[in-house]
DNA sequence: GGTATCAAGATACTCACGGTATGTCGACGC
DNA sequence: GCGTCGACATACCGTGAGTATCTTGATACC
């Protein structure tokens, strides 16, 4: 009578990962990362800690395995947009608009949130560092190519005020319009002016 | 015998919190806010937890005292650089030598945490909102009078970049140069560049 | 000067949460 | 079939924020 037919033990076990990382993600996306238990999401999933504890090595071996997801996705989208028709310019338009968070907002808090609990965790910095900086490698390739900054310069001071952005945003939220980002862009890429006065 | 002469109830209550306040600012700075507890504070400062209680609220209250007490002294700190004899550009210079970080790397850090965590308390937030905002607004103080950006924008924009470039400086510790920092600045500052192709 | 009061701060709890140890049951190898 | 082993549940532990209560000494009042 249940759709799910019998499954062997590697498919309900894939199942059951692709689960808990579906509840893991709308939960860390509301709560933020420690305000979400790992209860919480095996109860949204319908399993138990255990579940958890079984698929993963910790609280933070199951946030970076659902944050390696979700750069994968953010690297798609981005190379959606290299492969588009579109202009540079308006490349350069669209990202501004949308920086680093997909289609969530909370998407850059929730990521900062755990980028600063890993900084105390040596392994855990590693594992996320390497996320990340798959997807820094993935926005550099938008960089024009004649950028008087260097590719990866420009992703990094990118990444570093779209992240900034968010937190200055929280402080004010009318405080940091839409085009701030986008001018801002704009100065970025420019050749450098003298030292001004 | 002891030097500390009998004080009355006030005194002792003031004293109490500056040795709660500073052995605070200790543990924050090296072990971050959450890796922090109220008992290592209490301890460090030759109390206990009751003593935290009776004279904050809460963590996140003597968080926000001590937060405050730093703003404070960096607000001083930017009078200071703004009374001083120098040119603009050599108070820019020192500005961008370290952004917004006290003596302490760690500043930024644990004021990104404390943020974040914040961003899921309306009160909380609200307390930090208005120290920090008293940061931008003597920092905006800073900004050329002929900057094609806003004085306000200029501050927001500095400090979103300094915050994130932290951020940055976590993953690649050598590949955020100082000068980076420097250079985005001189591009932020300067005249908006045609739209780049 | 003696005594009641009240607040600073110590002590002893509660509860929530990350993590572990152990139990159970069904899939898989033989 | 039947023993094994892995997926998951259940029961537990340690720790840390916050609370309730007790102790003690400064202050106010007589």
């Amino acid at each position: 009578m249940a759709t799910a037919a019998r499954l062997s033990r590697s498919e309900r076990a894939a199942l059951t990962r692709r689960e808990l990382l579906a509840a893991a993600q709308r939960r860390f996306f509301r709560d933020g990362y420690h305000g979400t238990t790992l209860d919480d999401i095996a109860d949204e999933a319908g399993y138990t800690k255990g579940a958890v504890y079984s698929t993963f090595k910790s609280k933070g071996g199951l946030f970076l395995a659902l944050f390696d997801e979700v750069v994968d996705r953010r690297v798609e989208g981005i190379r959606e947009l290299l492969a588009g028709e579109d202009t540079h310019a308006e490349k350069l338009a669209a990202l501004a608009r949308r920086p680093v968070d997909d289609e969530h907002p909370q998407y850059v808090l929730l990521m900062i949130e755990f980028w600063v609990h890993a900084a105390r965790d040596p392994a855990l910095l590693e594992a996320f560092s390497d996320s990340y900086r798959r997807l820094r490698a993935k926005l550099a390739e938008i960089a024009p190519d004649d950028a008087h900054f260097g590719r990866d310069r420009w992703a990094t001071v990118t990444l570093a005020l779209s992240n900034g952005m968010a937190l200055e945003r929280l402080i004010d939220p009318g405080g940091v319009p839409d085009d701030l980002m986008a001018s801002a862009q704009r100065r970025l890429l420019g050749p450098e002016p003298p030292a001004a006065g």
